[in-house]
DNA sequence: AAACCATTCGACAAACGGGTCGAATAGACG
DNA sequence: CGTCTATTCGACCCGTTTGTCGAATGGTTT
């Protein structure tokens, strides 16, 4: 499957729980809990999402996690980046070790432009744009059912 | 890392060693050491792609493997799929269980237009396309090496 | 200082892809 | 029919990713 990793899927659901506004910091067993991620394996994620400037965390009573910076100054390449290596965009489409613009495989000019274009959008989307965008599906699911419960 | 398995690297260079014309039907051991592909494994690949049709076998005395079919008529997505599956590219870029236009996550639209692209450019190659490009590469390769040689 | 508690660390289990080995199978020849 | 031989099949090993568990750490509060 031509996916990302499975933690930086988790680490991104997980960030976009944590809207600002809210009572906070918080616990990663709360945010766990409200993203559907197992408790421990998150842990192990913002961990290296802390070492990565993208959360700050503190220990103890009143301690906790927050983010480090505003939603929208968060790339969701620098998640990416954070779990996956920066380098998880640099290789040949067929995994080939040695394809650099001298000795190349066939799909190597194309998949050389693709992965411009698809690390062009990762640095687009900021942490606000996903929060933002699941903000208005949570809307519109909501209207729906407005509108369904009020035409029962 | 976003990448095609390291199987679907491994199938497609050694069809690219498989030419017309030679003496055939060839073997697995003797392909698995003119591409560098570990023998063992390459059987297996070879099964995978008998079965999706690419390929065709025969066991024992006078046995072999040939191209079920002339390189032109081989398209490398063809070969993707027997060994990553049909679904290779019908993921979300995170991962992600749901996601779909109506359940989606933020990239989705930005990886659904990508996919088709992937897609079309993995449709559009075939194995003669991959070939050709080897030769060109080997023959830029010789005509270097023969200027080189009669400037020294 | 002692109690408390969330993060952090380290060791470990399960699942998966990559890779190896030897035996089983079956087609062609003598 | 028996032998030869290349593919095929099944069991197994290794490394990485995913995921769990318990103990260690260190900041707060009382």
């Amino acid at each position: 499957m031509l996916t990302l990793s499975n933690s930086a899927s988790y680490a991104v659901k997980a960030l976009s729980c944590m809207q600002e506004g809210e009572d906070r910091p918080r616990f990663v067993k709360d945010i766990a809990a409200a993203c559907g991620v197992p408790p421990a394996y998150l842990a192990k994620i913002f961990k290296k999402l802390v070492d990565a400037g993208i959360l700050v965390s503190k220990r103890g009573w009143a301690g906790g996690t927050d983010l480090a910076r505003a939603p929208g100054e968060i790339r969701v390449i620098e998640i990416v980046e954070a779990l996956d290596g920066k380098e998880f965009l640099e290789g040949c489409l067929l995994g080939n070790e040695i394809c650099s613009d001298e000795r190349a495989c066939p799909l190597h000019q194309f998949w050389k432009r693709e992965r411009v274009l698809i690390a062009g959008e990762l640095h687009k989307q900021t942490l606000a744009d996903v929060i933002a965008f699941e903000e208005r599906r949570a809307r519109a699911r909501q209207s729906r059912q407005a509108i369904a419960s009020a035409s029962a």
